[in-house]
DNA sequence: GGACAATTAGCACGATCGTTCTATTATCGG
DNA sequence: CCGATAATAGAACGATCGTGCTAATTGTCC
């Protein structure tokens, strides 16, 4: 049911409604995006912003695209400028942990997944086709670590993108409960010993 | 405004609430939690519900420290058991893997601290203070563990209790998305490697 | 068993939810 | 600049939300 914004003003409108629909969609999750509040932000009708969407879902669906595309820019893209191997993956290590830094209200992603990983459906579905992508692109890069001989080569890839992975949730949740400080060195600290001795 | 059970029926029914409670909040979050649904599932009227508690803040609040009596009853408390030092810290974390398991719809306290971790007020206050005491327990039985010549002594055991949590993190949402044994495996896989060559 | 208190139900309230329908206004290609 | 179409507003819908208020019912203790 996706009406696709056929004038220019309409893109317009549908994009800002998407940057508001982001912003109430990180500090209080997929599941507390409202029409109601999107249309108030926004500073049009109820029924104005349902019109761009459809219904509710493909707006929230909408807002998971739109958050992984924005993941994408920030921190894969800038990463493939670095060397391959040790170099690109401490990139992507460091441009993850801006990501969190980054959305002060918080991750619309992560909350998504907390949020739907139990809940059969649509949404569900492309929580779990994007993370194995991103795990996918964080094995490719432990796989040319290892390929450049920055890792011993039976490291498991797999394995050390688990271990990563874990490192960055620690990360977002001492952050966001604790301080911050200390949870970034904490996590560049495991980082650099991760690589450092890896998993045989 | 917490009425308090005074009756033995009363206290009875407000058990069972606090089952039903934690069930609905493990599959939907605190924030999914409603007064209607409970009343529902528990068969009877909402405001019936609602005088048990004063207000939905006040379920909240309950499901709270129900969800944390639980875990402590289940988790650490029998890992108590084991001799100081390694084989106590491996229960602690073994522990922990099973109470995300047997968690099938989800765990309430993870969810609650994604939900809450950026809004201010009392659930998240108290939301803190749980985990600031969790934390501290694993700090606890790492220094144990050091104590007991099974690590470096100069091992930084706040240190480890951070990577701990990243594991048990990253097993959560793998297990939850993905598939379960392989998270479980490189869950225990990385807990060995970290308590076999520590941080320095 | 009677009296008092605790428990529960019933009902109503204003608010918000997602959605549908119908007009009205704005945009843009010809 | 006109006509087709897209964009938006407005009102209404049934549902559910949290929270009061008032009764009726139930449990407990002397």
């Amino acid at each position: 049911m996706n009406r696709l914004a056929a004038t220019r003003k309409g893109v317009a409108t549908r994009d800002a409604l998407l940057d508001h629909a982001y912003a109430i969609a990180a500090a209080q999750g997929l599941e507390g995006l409202s029409l109601g509040e999107l249309a108030r932000v926004a500073g049009m009708s109820k029924s104005g912003v349902f019109a761009h969407f459809g219904s509710r879902e493909d707006l929230q669906l909408a807002v998971l695209d739109h958050a992984a595309q924005r993941f994408t820019d920030q921190v894969l893209v800038p990463a493939l400028r670095a060397r391959r191997g040790h170099a690109r993956l401490r990139a992507i290590f460091v441009g993850w942990l801006d990501w969190v830094r980054d959305n002060r209200d918080g991750c619309p992603i992560l909350s998504a997944t907390i949020e739907y990983d139990g809940r059969p459906g649509i949404l569900r579905e492309r929580i779990v086709a994007l993370q194995t992508r991103w795990r996918s692109e964080l094995r490719r890069a432990v796989q040319m670590t290892i390929d450049a001989g920055e890792l011993p080569p039976d490291t498991d890839a797999a394995q050390v993108g688990f271990e990563l992975f874990g490192l960055v949730l620690a990360y977002h949740h001492d952050a966001r409960l604790f301080e911050i400080e200390p949870a970034a060195q904490q996590s560049l600290r495991a980082f650099d010993r991760l690589l450092g001795s890896p998993v045989s």
